[in-house]
Parts: C-alpha cells; structure tokens; sequence
DNA sequence: AGTAGCACCTGATTGC
DNA sequence: TGCAATCAGGTGCTAC
C-alpha cells in the first residue's frame, strides 16, 4: 500500500511528465473522485481546465500539483492527490492511450509543447481522490524543494506534520510528540499530523527494527527508544525507495501496490507464524487499533510496569 | 484535549 | 456449488 517511499516514487515518476504541461479536460468518470471538492466534479472539471501544472510535490502520503495560470503568476491552487490504499497514476501519449481502465476514475488530458498526453487516476478500492483547492503559507517553513512551490502547502495538507524523511523534520520536537499519551506507540507512529508519511506496513518494520513492542505506551517511551524508532524509521523507507524507484517504465508511473519491494525486505509485515529473521522465534499477529500488526515477541518486548518500577 | 471507533469502498479469500 | 461473511488499507469525522 503506498506509504511514503511509494508516494515518493510516483511523485518522482511523475514530475518530469507534467511539469509544464496544461490541462485541457478533465474526464471524471466516478463523482467519488471529487469528493473532497466542495462543488464536486463540476467544480474539479472547472478549476482544473486550462491550468498548467508547475511542479510535483508531497508531504508524508500527500501529495499535489501546484497550479499556474494564464497570468504568470505564482501558484496559488494545487491539484492535490492521495492515493489511499491502492490509487495509481499512469501516463500515456495521447495516441497511445488505450481506453480507460475499469478501475480509472478519471482521466486527465494534458497538452505540453505540442504533445498531447493522459493522465489516468486508478484507483480500485476508491479511497484515494483528487481534489482542487488553495495553496497556503505554511508556518513551520516547510520547504518541499520544488522551488516555486516552497513554503505553499495545500489547505487540506495544513493539519499534517512534516514525514519523516523531510531534512527539515524537527526531530527534538517530534520526538517529544511521539512521546506523549496513553496510546501504543504503534498508534502514534500512524499519527500524521506528528510525522507523517508511515504506514501500517513500514511501522511494523519501524517497530521490529528498534525492538519495541507496538503496544508500548508512548508515555513510556523514553528518548533514547525513540530517537532509535525514528532512525529505524528513516532506514526502512530510505532502504524502500532505493528499491522501490528501480522500476519503471516511461508510461507508468510506479504506485508499488504489491511489486518491487514487498515481498522482500520485509521483516515483519505480513510474516505473522513466520520464524523472526533475527532469533527465529514465531511472528506475533494480532489487531491492534484496529490494525493488523507483527512483531517478534522475543526481540520486542511487552512494556511492563512493574519491570521499569524496578530498574 | 486526547482518544477510540466507525464509515468510506471493492475485490480476494475464507467459511458454511 | 453458491452465497455470505471477513479482511485489508488511510483518513476524517463523530462521540465519548
């Protein structure tokens, strides 16, 4: 499912294809697309008609297109996209493009010097979406380096935290939010508006890198499990991107549903009754808030009052 | 304020 | 065999 290496890699994908280009028509072809538009697809198909995409950004999961127009003048406005559990992005020539998947939700007309292209939106379980809404100034300097973009974040993007991969991610500040509460810490690593961009898939490799079990309460965290979370974090996704961006063809930008990285590297995630790939014991599976999680009982122990009260 | 729980949705898989 | 229940996932909303 993307996390935030997954989206980094479409992000990257697709950059160097719409860059520049200008949207000509937009052809929803499922109205929940739109949803998060308050005028629906009306208003997406509107606002999107004759804008020109200046870049492609993304924070944690989240990701956008900030928008120019005719005028020249800086963006204002985004094509801003997440991808749920299983949107994807492909690009075609428009002479190439064949018709519409069953699973495209809508399908984007782009023209860029001369070229005509499309761009599909797939997405089979239909929580992702596109929507189209103002930029804003952010407060915390986030600076996604895609120059003209800098400091602007999408309205619907204020409330997330800076991912965890962003060099400007104030690790002092997020550890001390990681650290607060009564809930499991795995609870709080899926928490976006602390640091953004983990999953359920990289927070059980997070978690079984650092040795911690998920249901540790974060108020009983200290800083130094933390701060090895976090780089645990850090390496996971840094090891999944490398392997996730090996693979992809010119017209298809990568979503990594499935392919690529998973299936290999992968301590934890799905690996429930599996021997843990550093002691051998049995993988743990269980639900916890609501979500499937693994994890080594051996190597990531349960927190336990009563022990801490004695050291 | 902080937290838990559910709705949203579809297709694959499992159970009867 | 066929149908129904279950599961998976991220986010945003509501209710405590």
């Amino acid at each position: 499912m993307p996390e935030l290496p997954e989206v980094e890699t479409v992000r990257a994908g697709l950059a160097p294809f719409v860059t520049g280009a200008t949207i000509v028509a937009v052809d929803v072809r499922r109205d929940s697309v739109a949803r998060h538009t308050p005028g629906g697809s009306a208003e997406l198909q509107a606002r999107l008609r004759g804008a020109t995409i200046a870049g492609a950004v993304r924070r944690g999961k989240f990701l956008w297109l900030p928008l120019t127009f005719a005028d020249d003048a800086p963006p204002a406005e985004s094509l801003s996209a997440h991808l749920g559990m299983s949107g994807q992005f492909r690009v075609h020539t428009a002479a190439d493009a064949p018709a519409p998947h069953p699973h495209c939700r809508a399908r984007l007309h782009l023209s860029r010097a001369g070229d005509d292209l499309v761009l599909d939106f797939l997405d089979q379980r239909t929580f992702g979406y596109l929507h189209v809404e103002e930029l804003r100034p952010t407060d915390d300097g986030f600076a996604g380096g895609q120059g003209s973009a800098d400091a602007l974040i999408p309205a619907s993007v204020t409330h997330i935290g800076r991912d965890a991969l962003d060099p400007d991610l104030d690790v002092p500040a997020a550890l001390r939010a990681w650290r607060r509460g009564t809930r499991g810490i795995k609870q709080v690593l899926l928490d976006q508006t602390l640091v953004s961009g983990i999953g359920n898939i990289y927070a059980d490799e997070a978690l079984w890198r650092a040795r911690v079990h998920p249901e540790r309460p974060a108020q009983a965290t200290s800083v130094a499990t933390a701060s090895a979370l976090l780089e645990a974090t850090q390496a996971v996704m840094r090891d999944a991107l490398a392997q996730g961006g090996t693979s992809f063809d010119a017209l298809y930008v990568n979503v990594n549903g499935q392919s690529g990285y998973f299936g290999r590297g992968l301590e934890a995630y799905g690996r429930g009754g599996e021997p843990c790939g550093r002691c051998g014991n049995a993988l743990s599976r269980a639900t916890i808030g609501g979500r499937a999680s693994h994890w080594c009982g051996r190597c990531q122990r349960r927190y336990s009052p009563r022990r801490a009260a004695v050291r």
